[in-house]
DNA sequence: AATAATTTTTAGATTTGTCTAAATTTATTT
DNA sequence: AAATAAATTTAGACAAATCTAAAAATTATT
């Protein structure tokens, strides 16, 4: 099915807010997209056309699973850019997000096979994202805690439980983000701190009260 | 200046014809795009509106230095990104120019910048055309007959003359392609033939029939 | 130089995606 | 349950990019 931008974007954000609601109305879908609820019941006709969405008027609307599996394989076009963009060119995860808004509608499944085996199929995306596969499906992906990570495995900061100003700024100064690779060096046994590894910077030490807050990925 | 995809199309091929032919015509670029006349003429009066060709009806028209910048900046992402599909994702070089036509129309100064260092400044795209610097000035590169490569240096293939399909099949035989490093152990004066070596492959003997169609830059 | 052929442009439609304003349906209050 | 509010849809318009068919300008030919 060839999709036009425009129509990809509605797929995308419609997933988007399935995820969290289910049952998707026309406002929130409006102003996901910086627009107007007309254009969306505009649009929503012409997926519904296309058989890509369940859609009866006045009564929400949803993806089906040819819309599902469209959004899923925008998302991972979407995603892999963003791994690319943060891996190789060197971007800070904090500004991929746009330029991969408008490389994921570049749709030559070629590409995104060969840019998945140069990346290393990764599973995870600089924003922590699960990455879909080719086949549609997300990966289950276990998520621990950082005293569970095995000694000097790689794991990817997946979240941080503790967002407080004072977490944020202490994450800041080690440079410690989500989707960075970690490593425990060592555990101290006397006060459970832990040398940690991050890619590009210099090991150091975090206390207890840190680490306890920090997730990671890892397989 | 914020141009839509259609509008970066007609710049782009507005500048290929106008290297042949100084000023160009209608039909001559509807047929380049792949269009009608009447829808060409209708993007000239806008292009014009933009300042970014001279254009008087029924007299012709051409870029002016701002549309010719833009031409060579667009060029400039298009041979970018056909360098990075050939040397990093490993596309045959034939098949990257589609792929390309996508990626070119994604306008981030950052990204372009960050790709073009990434891939290390690359001067010559794999087809072997000059790729425009971030000034939208054109590498001078000089292009010899194979022939013409003194014994045991390195040039790199740039182009070949006879296109068909007999020589494209005897030239992937030999391993031989655009970009290939390529070195000449010895000539026969018998026949002409030149004994060659290409990175990565055993030495090989072509004949002067094929050697005459090579072409390389050497500087 | 008149006519024919070619090239280019205009006029008017069409498609896609958007909008505003008004109408309709559903949800919430009193 | 009537009135009000909120959400959604329709109707009609608009801009971008295209098209067909016809008109206008230029170029070539006799």
């Amino acid at each position: 099915m060839n999709l036009s931008k425009s129509e990809e974007n509605y797929i995308k954000s419609i997933y988007h807010l399935q995820v969290l609601t289910s049952t998707v109305n026309t406002n929130a879908l409006a102003k996901l997209l910086n627009t107007k609820a007309a254009s969306v019941t505009d649009m929503l006709k012409k997926l519904k056309l296309k058989k890509l969405i369940q859609y009866e008027r006045y009564y929400g609307f949803k993806l089906n699973e040819k819309g599902t599996q469209t959004a899923l394989s925008i998302i991972r076009r979407h995603r892999l850019w963003e791994f690319f963009l943060v891996a190789k060119l060197g971007f800070n995860w904090d500004k991929v997000h746009i330029i991969a808004e408008e490389l994921e509608h570049v749709s030559s499944l070629d590409l995104i096979k060969k840019l998945d085996s140069y990346l290393g199929n990764p599973k995870i995306d600089p924003h922590g994202d699960p990455i879909p596969d080719v086949n549609g499906k997300l990966p289950v992906i276990k998520q621990i805690n950082l005293f569970q990570l095995p000694l000097k495995k790689t794991g990817i900061i997946s979240s941080v439980s503790n967002q407080s100003p004072q977490m944020l700024d202490m994450l800041k100064h080690y440079g410690i983000a989500i989707g960075s690779q970690i490593k425990i060096n060592k555990e101290f046994d006397f006060d459970r701190s832990l040398e940690i590894k991050l890619s590009k910077q210099p090991a150091c030490i975090i206390s207890e009260q840190v680490a306890k807050n920090i997730f990671v990925y890892y397989d």
